[in-house]
DNA sequence: TCCCATTAGTTTGGTGATTGAATAAATTGA
DNA sequence: TCAATTTATTCAATCACCAAACTAATGGGA
């Protein structure tokens, strides 16, 4: 996920990789012993061993004393992640929030906040100084005071060129070309944090990553998130690697023609998925009586959701007949993407979350009718169970991907042994 | 592009990646001394001595007695890859032919055939003997006598399972789970040639591949293939690497709905791209007084199509109102692709190439219309320069690809210096 | 109780591949 | 002819893994 240069191969490199190979099978089968990491990677004991000592060394394995099931022979020493020491923090900025989240090497939560903010008024600049704010409050925890910091990401909703950490067009905070990365990075070294690896990517691509590891489905290699904010994105998730494109433009699943002279999307095009399955298109259509039919500049979103799932629960028929439609025409984009992409997985966040109940049935029957191979390639359509802050999450857990995946941007090294 | 496990890294694995590295290397750079390799890929001037070593007793690589530009200095001694050692001969099997392609290290043709061949009244069997048969033939050409064989692939119209080498799903074929690399090899084997490499691979796929390395867009590493065989297909290379997605079933293009109640497709569905703009429903449109509006068993694409281009070329309002409609629901079903995808060119295949003229304009107009990121997200729309072989010569370079990215199958050694 | 079989983990010696420095080789220019 | 320069090889050192021997800890049987 963090640049992979494939460069020449040297003894590091051999070494990083069966670093993070251990790492991860410890993940996966802790507590588990020595002896057993050895079985499971096909490494020797000895260098499993060794591995491991290093591992130890940096905090971020640890011996349980515990001890295993009683069996013959001499009883092994169980291992597990040392979460005690590391911590991953990642931050969404979106039109009216900030949110933040970090996690330990489990990936489990150790502070969340969520924070409303209207960057749009505030600018690129006031974010960035805003986003800084954030994470030294939240290093400046004492929950996390003795913990070595991995690293930082920021999830933004936009085209990003993740390679700089520039973010190339984001049309809803209206930042363009805004050089997040470095301005960040520049802001936390005034602060007395110079150096923090610092990641910046799409919030839908964020998101992938978060269903990915933590999810209902998690560890499913192929799947899609579509994300339900003000526009509609795909985070593609292939072969566990995000698919991002030649140009980074890579998922702009909201864009893609649907219907020939359809409804005028705001992108100035006519029947794209998200002028007739948006989160905005549908509310207008299901509240034509609190909202106008045109564009007004801003509007309550989440308040606006609550009151449709309440009609619908209710049993309005126009909110149903509404949702009932961008259910199919959800369905019809989803058809589009599985017949392509062959995913395991579509899961729907953001906003479609509550909207689920009524717009996953027409959804998942289009699927089924529209899709090519058989039982919709084995496909799943599932609504997010990590609310809001999924990008935020996502990019804590990125940060950790990257050390699993040997793709380690800074394991720290401890002198004491 | 052959399976790469990704499993614990040792001295092998190192030396693969290197190797690969300098084959790379020199393939992009020849002729060139030892030096500049070293300093174009970071190794050391020893190390790459060691495996220029080894390569060139690998017979993968020559010293060629030219002398480089007189500078100062020891003049260095010139690499170029040994084309005259290896081969890698590709397969391809469809409704109405027998393709064969036999390239060199450089990806040189060196054979080429191209038999007609009615494979689905044969049915697997007699297919699998006629592909044994070819490739026999190929082999004892006096062309090919003094190399070593590399590996044979073999392209199949259909869902393929590429670890396994079954054809999962070939209904133009009629072929249903036949496993067609293990009975090749069998064939193979007693025909005296156990062992050998056996890639078997979908012909979208293998299209994308030799686009990738021998098009005229080469070396672009986000690019699809579309296919206009029977049906539509398309290979979705990303990042240098094919996109399979969960079950083999990425690129079904041909099935993306696009019209509600539109034609009806071959799938029992309507409106699908391939209902839409197939070879088959556009030559139906443009030539009404010659084929019956319903399918019929089976006509012969190839002559219809040489008509169809002759009236175009002559004015045929009829012809050109059926390419200009077809052209334009590719560029529909393009934007969908661009959209979700972005990639770098999209290049039509097959049966679309002599229609080309003719079906790209509209096509790229509407690519332009409906692409959400300006300019198409840079992407460029062409017809393939490969002709019918592609899949063949694909299936072949994937081979040689596989000895580049070090995912060797089998570098074969020599004990002699 | 003692000993053996069994499993875990460490130590040791060895191998393969890269590295860096030194050396030899080949050529240009003064 | 002698520097200067660039190329390629050689050699010792290093690094990481591997195989096998060895130590350690436990349960089970005689």
């Amino acid at each position: 996920m963090v640049g992979v240069s494939e460069g020449p191969a040297g003894f590091q490199a051999i070494r990083e990789t069966n670093l993070g190979i251990v790492l991860r099978t410890i993940r996966e089968q802790a507590p588990c012993s020595r002896a057993l990491v050895a079985g499971a990677t096909g490494l020797t004991k000895a260098t499993v061993s060794s591995i491991v000592a290093d591992l130890i060394g940096r905090g971020l394995v640890r011996e349980t004393g515990q001890q295993a099931e009683r069996k013959v022979g001499r009883p092994g020493v169980m291992l597990t992640l040392d979460h005690q020491t590391l911590a991953a923090i990642g931050l969404e900025i979106n039109v009216d929030y900030v949110s933040i989240v970090a996690v330990d090497l489990l990936e489990q939560e150790l502070l969340t906040e969520h924070v409303e903010f209207d960057a749009r008024a505030a600018g690129p600049e006031a974010c960035a100084r805003r986003l800084r704010d954030a994470l030294l409050e939240v290093i400046g925890d004492p929950l996390m005071r003795r913990r070595a910091l991995l690293g930082v990401s920021v999830a933004v909703p936009g085209l990003i060129d993740s390679a700089s950490g520039t973010v190339t067009n984001a049309p809803n905070l209206d930042w363009h070309g805004f050089a997040l990365r470095d301005r960040l990075s520049a802001l936390l070294a005034d602060a007395g944090h110079p150096g923090l690896a610092l990641l910046v990517d799409n919030d839908a691509n964020l998101g992938a990553i978060a269903e990915y590891r933590g999810g209902h489905l998690a560890r499913t290699p192929d799947l899609v998130y579509i994300t339900g904010e003000v526009g509609i994105g795909a985070g593609l998730l292939m072969d566990g690697r995000l698919l991002r494109g030649s140009g980074g433009f890579a998922g702009e699943l909201g864009h893609i023609p649907l219907l020939k002279d359809g409804p005028a999307c705001g992108c100035g095009r006519r029947g794209c998925l998200e002028a007739l399955a948006g989160v905005d298109a549908v509310l207008r259509r299901a509240l034509p009586d609190v909202l106008a039919p045109e564009r007004t500049a801003s509007i309550d979103v989440g308040a606006m959701v609550d009151l449709t799932v309440q009609r619908a629960e209710a049993g309005d028929p126009t909110v149903l007949e509404a949702l009932e439609d961008a259910g199919t025409w959800l369905g019809r984009g989803a058809a589009t993407l599985v017949n392509l992409l062959n995913p395991r997985a579509v899961v729907f966040g953001g906003y479609f979350v509550p909207l689920a109940p009524w717009l996953l049935p027409p959804c998942r029957a289009v699927l089924g009718a529209h899709v090519f191979a058989a039982d919709s390639g084995g496909c799943r359509v599932d609504a997010s169970a990590l609310g809001l802050s999924a990008a935020a999450r996502g990019g804590a857990m990125a940060l950790v991907d990257a050390l699993d995946t040997g793709a380690l941007p800074l394991p720290p090294s401890r002198s004491a042994a």
